[in-house]
DNA sequence: AATTAAATAGTAATTATTCTTGTTGACTTT
DNA sequence: AAAGTCAACAAGAATAATTACTATTTAATT
């Protein structure tokens, strides 16, 4: 399932971005897409800097952070969960999900029971047993949608 | 679908939880636990903060985090996007989603093709347009399954 | 090789959240 | 009702993740 390109071909890939992105393809952000492709692991900002301390001392942390930041708008690497903003809290009691504007950051509450009701695919089992289900569908909220239309 | 009871019955509720835990209903906490009731946007601590501040101009910050830990806790609330934790990135470029250890906060791939290409209940576009789909399940994973059950 | 603009290192700043400490105030016991 | 007790609080300090600032370096271009 997860496609394990050769090396060589993932940094052609990664050049071929930055090309069309029109940014440098610097030692420090090599080295960075270096280790992202080796990690499953979902590492941290501070767990790659570490990782990257014996080959490239000076490396600062900052730059991992932006390097992240840049390789997260050209599509490269997702933030796992969205933390710039504050811890937002919920008090509805029932069973729902959320929806998040991707560009106002409205959270709305939606209910989808079908999918609540729905079986976890088999391949659960190998990897633990689920407590609760959370879903989050990012889009333009419709007010957005509309400003975005002007 | 979002049940609203009368007011009083909310309190009545919370009073028999905090009996419960064992806890004092105080001023800061009911007056917190109003304004999450009649809350219906996912405020953050800051916002219920100063939403309180002309009726309890001496409240701390720090007793508005501090009781909504406790609700956390008590079940009244949930927390929707943990500002604490590090951001982690995700390099795996095929559609998946992730498994979430609540005690050991392991991150796990998964994947689930019937639920990428079911169809989104009608009401979201009530809402707005979905972007992307991001699932997660929260449980405990099957090494800290085995712990536990040592 | 020189130029230029983007990217970096190092350090400082920012910001959400939590901790520390002394105080308050709601119960309990007398 | 007065004194004692302990959870909960306010205030300000501390922490930790992330971002901003600035002088320097480096990659791409001429």
């Amino acid at each position: 399932m997860k496609t394990k390109l050769p090396n060589q071909k993932q940094i052609e890939h990664l050049k071929d971005i930055c090309n069309k992105a029109g940014i440098k393809l610097t030692h420090q952000r090599l080295a960075i897409f270096r280790e992202l492709m080796i990690s499953h692991d979902h590492p941290s900002a501070e767990i790659i800097h570490k990782r990257l301390e014996k080959s490239l001392p000076t490396l600062a942390i900052d730059t991992v952070y932006r390097t992240l930041s840049t390789f997260n708008e050209l599509g490269i690497v997702k933030k796992l969960h969205l933390k710039n903003e504050r811890t937002l809290f919920d008090a509805n009691p029932d069973q729902h999900h959320h929806f998040i504007c991707t560009r106002c950051k409205a959270v709305k509450d939606l209910y989808w029971e079908d999918f609540d009701k729905s079986t976890l695919p088999e391949s659960i089992h190998n990897i633990g047993h689920i407590q609760f289900r959370h879903l989050e569908l990012h889009g333009l909220c419709n007010r957005c949608l509309k400003e975005s239309n002007l």
